[in-house]
DNA sequence: AACAACCTCAACCGCATCAGA
DNA sequence: GTCTGATGCGGTTGAGGTTGT
């Protein structure tokens, strides 16, 4: 379960957390925040990587966080996100209050991107219609492709001043906010 | 009961970008 | 402007659990 780093002869462990490495963590994040990952691992004095144990507060640790139990509202919102920015699941996730990227993306391929071939299957052939309402929604996603994202080169020959974090700031968390955006994604199907 | 096939999800990996020296 | 370490992201893997035969 361990595996060599290159700079070091110390062997990194990996795989599956302990709950001693867990409470170990979030001791010292309690102490000194979460950044500086690689000071944070040697800090709590665990065999980690600073990418791990971030990825390891991230998804598990941090307080606030849903786990299972995708609500209806929630799978419909994805589902709807999904159609409009692609696979970002971390611009997905920061619209989910409590969810993770890592949880969307794992429940998108296990469960939603399933469904989706389904009634794709489904539905080709028999609704030309569809295509119209598909065409809409992929214009408008294009625009909002031209966020604020590094990865996409949003710099370069963009004349959309979009932002879409700034639109969808759910910032504080209020369930109500869900229901606000069905209402507003829905528009976008009429 | 035994085994294979399938499913789920935590964790890892590689790369891009950011930020500070 | 350049370099380097830190951070963030999406894709992928694999262990463990569940279901089907």
């Amino acid at each position: 379960m361990a595996t060599l780093k290159k700079e070091s002869a110390k062997p990194m462990e990996k795989g599956a957390w302990t709950a001693e490495e867990d409470r170990k963590l979030a001791e010292v994040i309690e102490i000194h925040g979460a950044r500086r990952w690689r000071t944070i691992a040697s800090r709590a004095d665990l065999n980690r990587c600073g990418k791990s144990c971030r990825l390891r507060w991230l998804n598990y640790l941090r307080p606030n966080i849903k786990r299972g139990n995708i609500s209806d509202q929630e799978e419909d919102l994805i589902l709807r996100l999904h159609k409009l920015l692609g696979n970002r699941w971390s611009l997905i996730a920061g619209r989910l209050p409590g969810r993770t990227d890592n949880e969307i993306k794992n429940y998108w391929n296990s469960h939603l991107s399933k469904k989706i071939n389904k009634k794709g299957k489904q539905i080709e052939g028999s609704n030309r219609e569809g295509q119209k309402v598909e065409k809409k929604t992929t214009e408008f996603s294009s625009e909002l492709k031209e966020d604020n994202s590094p990865r996409n080169g949003s710099e370069e020959g963009s004349n959309v001043n979009f932002n879409v974090d700034d639109f969808f700031d759910f910032s504080d968390e209020d369930p109500s906010n869900l229901e606000w955006m069905s209402r507003f994604l829905e528009m976008d199907e009429a």
